[in-house]
DNA sequence: AATATTAATGAAAATGATTTTCAATAGCAA
DNA sequence: TTGCTATTGAAAATCATTTTCATTAATATT
């Protein structure tokens, strides 16, 4: 974890970015947390503590670490965008599970390793068959909780 | 295909729906049509036509068509819904490919066989563990085309 | 066919997440 | 420290989609 922030920080300094106070607190928000945070929910956890940090700057922020490849970006339907730290902690690459009705999200590896090999393997089919290079991919369940079931 | 578009219009008037012109209309849109359309997109084909039919009105009756699960809604990440009439034509289920450059969106069925029994599983699986009820899933492929490679 | 009922429509306004603008601020290299 | 300029926050703008509401038209009834 400690090579990870000094690995996040370098790389900005390396592409000429700076190190600054929010673009520290936003990284530490994502990095403990196991959620799936939209901007907002950043801008209001952060701003009790913080309230010189804008929204505005929230969205920027995030928005570099995407581009960094250090953020992933989500849209899991209900309007707003969510945000997740890669590799962060002992995460590793998985799917999600979706509560239509609560917005709950659940990461789940359980079949990953089925997935990945059938992922791979049909990547590598679709690049071929129609030319593609392929970067990503995002598989999601959608249905409906526990709670929200009955 | 005519099966189909009587079915449609009885599942409407079923529910206490008329069948109005836009309706009639949107619908045609999308059933001769192969690609993944935004309201926006159907809304100008329609136009010269039919001027009187209002952007409103299509999105009205998209999501509708959605709801009454005739027709799939797509984010593709472009900032516009997408929309797919359902069980259309020779159309079956199938996932997508997209260029993130120049939004090419191809429909693939190649490895479809294995990815829904793969699929079938993994839901099988998550709904025991999570307790979830699962309804659908997405599965899209990122990545450049052809002609955005180079 | 004429009429009554009310679902559906279109135009305009509202919404709300995200982006842009721009003057002020703060990293950081020298 | 100083100077350069990337970054910031506030406010305004954007833009896809939704809401409002008075009008229209589909359909059931006469
Ligand atoms: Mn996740
Ligand atoms: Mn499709
Ligand atoms: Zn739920
Ligand atoms: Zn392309």
């Amino acid at each position: 974890m400690h090579h990870r922030h000094s690995y996040w920080k370098d790389k900005l300094k390396g592409s000429g970015c700076r190190l600054t106070l929010p673009r520290r607190v936003i990284f530490e928000v994502l990095n403990s947390t196991t959620k799936h945070l939209s901007a907002e929910d950043i801008y209001f956890m952060i701003h009790k503590k913080y309230p010189g940090i804008g929204l505005t700057t929230v969205y920027r922020t995030l928005d570099m670490m995407v581009r960094m490849g250090l953020v992933d970006k989500f849209d899991f339907g209900d309007g707003h965008s969510r945000y997740e730290l890669l590799e962060a902690q002992d995460k590793q690459h998985h799917h999600h599970l979706i509560c239509t009705k609560c917005g709950k999200v659940v990461d789940y590896t359980d079949f990953i390793k089925e997935e990945i090999a059938l992922v791979k393997q049909t990547e590598e089919g679709l690049s071929k068959k129609y030319n593609f290079k392929i970067n990503s991919h995002v598989t999601q369940f959608y249905g409906l909780c526990d709670k929200c079931k009955k």
